[in-house]
DNA sequence: CCCTGATTCGC
DNA sequence: GCGAATCAGG
């Protein structure tokens, strides 16, 4: 069903390219491309000749820091969580199908209730369950890393043009 | 240990 | 052309 592997197709070719523009570093490339490595894609952009992109506003250095984003209140959540992460907000404000994605159906009663005050840097922020609700909270898992979203769900928000328009299983939102 | 991009080189 | 392995670094 049209390439959902590897293949530098002009679409993907082209993903890369804006991507890389807009400072996203190789993994976090591969990992919204799909069926590439890091390596892959910096391969890639070497063989484009698109290298020393301009300084994306990024600290990897490391050590323990971010304070993560807090300051929330309960009822613009989606919102909140869409402005700390420029890379989901064109999803959470997608086009096309799907109003404003609030998946549901997780059983509560075995959710671990990550609220946005639990969530670090490192933590999925998909987000479960109904947001106006009191019982609405994050997936939680590691997230990849630069990404918000562990790789389940990286895989189900971002979906390549491509595939997306054949591709898309909601049947529940896992 | 986490991560970053750069380079090499067999395929 | 491709990308795993490697390198050099924060």
């Amino acid at each position: 069903m049209t390439d959902t592997g590897s293949g530098w197709t002009d679409e993907r070719v082209d993903l890369l390219r804006r991507l890389w523009d807009e400072g996203l570093s190789a993994s976090q490339i591969a990992a919204q491309l799909g069926g590439v490595t890091r390596n892959a894609v910096i391969g890639k952009v070497h063989r484009l000749g698109l290298s020393g992109r301009v300084k994306a506003a990024d600290s990897p250095g490391n050590g323990r820091k971010k304070p993560a984003p807090r300051e929330a209140e309960a009822d613009n959540v989606v919102e909140l969580a869409a402005a700390a992460d420029p890379v989901a907000a064109p999803i959470l404000s997608f086009p096309e199908t799907a109003p404003v994605i609030v998946p549901q159906s997780v059983p509560l009663a075995v959710s671990k209730r990550v609220t946005i005050m639990d969530l670090r840097e490192s933590m999925c922020r998909w987000p479960l369950g109904d947001p106006t609700s009191p019982d609405f909270h994050y997936c939680g898992d590691r997230s990849i890393t630069g990404l918000p979203y562990c790789t389940h769900h990286a895989q189900i928000a971002y979906q390549p043009a491509a595939e997306r328009k054949r591709d898309r299983r909601v049947g529940g939102f896992r």
